[in-house]
DNA sequence: GATGAATGAGCATTCATTCAT
DNA sequence: CATGAATGAATGCTCATTCAT
């Protein structure tokens, strides 16, 4: 049982999150982690490669996290609308949950820098093969319409992502709950469900 | 007239805007910047006051550009369907056609670092408020259905900025004008446009 | 009866010969050293004081050895060309069979680092003093011509420690058998031994 | 003429080879060899690639002139032991009046890093190329006898290594000059020239 | 005695910015 | 105005050494 390796393990990748969403990941040094985890500079070195990989393994994992969570809610949903709704609701709330992961989705996403882009597809594409495989099944089954799965896709998560990114951003931690509601109403529109 | 001034801080913004697309702003380094403007790493300093001067003046110069060159074309529409295929279009196509600005906007919209974000805002915003403007026009005109402007813009904007963070950041540079159409749709399904 | 402990010492200075020999002193982490004991890197430190320690003891060690073993040889010779020519044949054939040894001679022996000079200066003055002895006896009775003990000695060392060096950092691991009569035949010439 | 830029290449050449002497290569800092040579830490990388390549052009840029230097003197002699005499009293020359120099040599002569040693090779093999070269000649107008050049050359090489070996780490700087002599006559009896 | 996870001092290198020319 | 050589502060990472188990 190498049960303490794992926890020294997620507790930088927890102080990293912090760190990363405060700074930014260019901006935050290596030592501004080891002091929030309350360990020296050099054990994390123990654990991951160098910081890119810090930045790295904490999207895969924490965002593999959710995902996983998604999935299987999703498979209990009997309709698509059911489907798009749970999809909204676990996206809003996790990353209310998870403010410093959303704020490093936010910024992390984006990054033109190939390396650490290729690494992040990874558990980002599975998210969005979730939604478009929702999407699939709601067209043949003519609950929704929708002419492009991928803009349609595109659509959905963007419009979560921008609700996201403001809520981040702003200064009060106003709750997303008010906005839920609205954004699913805005969805079930674009595809067209009837209500 | 300061033509001379004015041309070679034109030059230079040009310069950083490919340079930071191509490696993004922190591993941008500002003698790449200098050697693709064909001029000295001094001079730079003649123009700007530091390298995130130079982000934040390319970005609210160029942006605000955009802004500047959608708000006529949308006074000049009749209804909020045509309002809201022109802001669609003239997004996508602005951005296809500036292709380093569309990747920095995905870059620096994110960045976390406050100083950026707040210099930022600016030219951001107004964009949002034409959205917003457009938006409440059309309800009060009931030409569209939205309980919460802010909500409906971020679908708008978080849509169409999906697309584009999609198309950016694939190799291949296959044309925007196809998704045009089908982004209108789910838009106009959304605000239930009658069509 | 510190058997174990002798044990382990002596591995720990096996191990160590291989490794500074292929990385370099420098170059070298203790942690290799440990590995190639197959002991934790902590256990090093119950035996050694610090890891220029070993060096200096590896020194000692082996070059003491070395110079222990050619005495008796020496005083079996009756004559001051059969003393030279053992000197000649047991360096050669020694550092043939201790490559690493060698090797850490060659790279240690030249060491600026004036702690480790002094520290590895004891075994090989001894062994200068040994060869200078021979070159003493000879003079006295008129068996070889030489105007400085010391110049003779450095020249007869220093065509040694050529030989090896080259031998030793060529990737060939031809016999140095094949240069000994050569060598002798110079040193027997710079001497004037009458053959 | 980009004087100044080579003024201040040699500038810092001379530092590192004062630097490197006194510290050893490794334990030396970059730093010391700016503060050596007056200049700021960063100035030294527009000059150099590297430490390594600071210490390999050193050894090329010294070593290469003093390769130089002999040849057009071993062509004005006329034997055999004119030849050997120059290049005894050239070297032992050279290197009282470059003392740095000649501990550099020492010290990474032996180094075993192997990307070290292949770029020292280069000035180090011409130089035993002129001695093999002069030997040769002197074999074939049987003004000299050995049966293996390259071991001739070993000895000959081998015995200055030692005399400037053990010059340059004893503490007094007594001339090289009273040796000269001494090496010579065991030089000439070694390759038996007739005097 | 043995372990190996943890430590943290130490250092090469980078790069935004300056300023003498 | 323009230059680009020079600056030096800043930081990711290494590795000899320690010490709780």
């Amino acid at each position: 049982m190498r049960r303490p390796r794992e926890e020294k393990y997620q507790l930088i990748l927890d102080s990293a999150t912090e760190a990363f969403a405060e700074y930014g990941y260019f901006s935050c040094k290596v030592s501004k982690i080891a002091k929030l985890a309350g360990i020296a500079d050099g054990t994390i070195y123990l654990y991951f490669k160098n910081k890119e990989d810090i930045l790295i393994s904490l999207f895969s994992e924490r965002m593999g996290q959710f995902v996983q969570g998604i999935r299987p809610e999703i498979l209990d949903c009997q309709t698509t609308q059911q489907r798009l709704t749970t999809i909204v609701r676990a996206h809003l709330r996790y990353m209310q949950e998870n403010r410093s992961l959303a704020i490093i989705a936010q910024l992390e996403l984006r990054q033109s820098d190939p390396f650490i882009r290729e690494a992040i597809s990874g558990p980002l594409r599975e998210y969005f093969e979730l939604i478009e495989d929702v999407l699939a099944q709601g067209i043949e089954t003519e609950e929704i319409v929708c002419q492009d799965l991928k803009v349609g896709r595109q659509l959905l998560f963007g419009a979560l992502d921008a609700v996201i990114n403001e809520w981040v951003f702003s200064k009060q931690l106003s709750p997303l709950d008010g906005v839920e509601d609205t954004v699913l109403e805005l969805i079930h529109g674009a595809f067209r469900i009837k209500t």
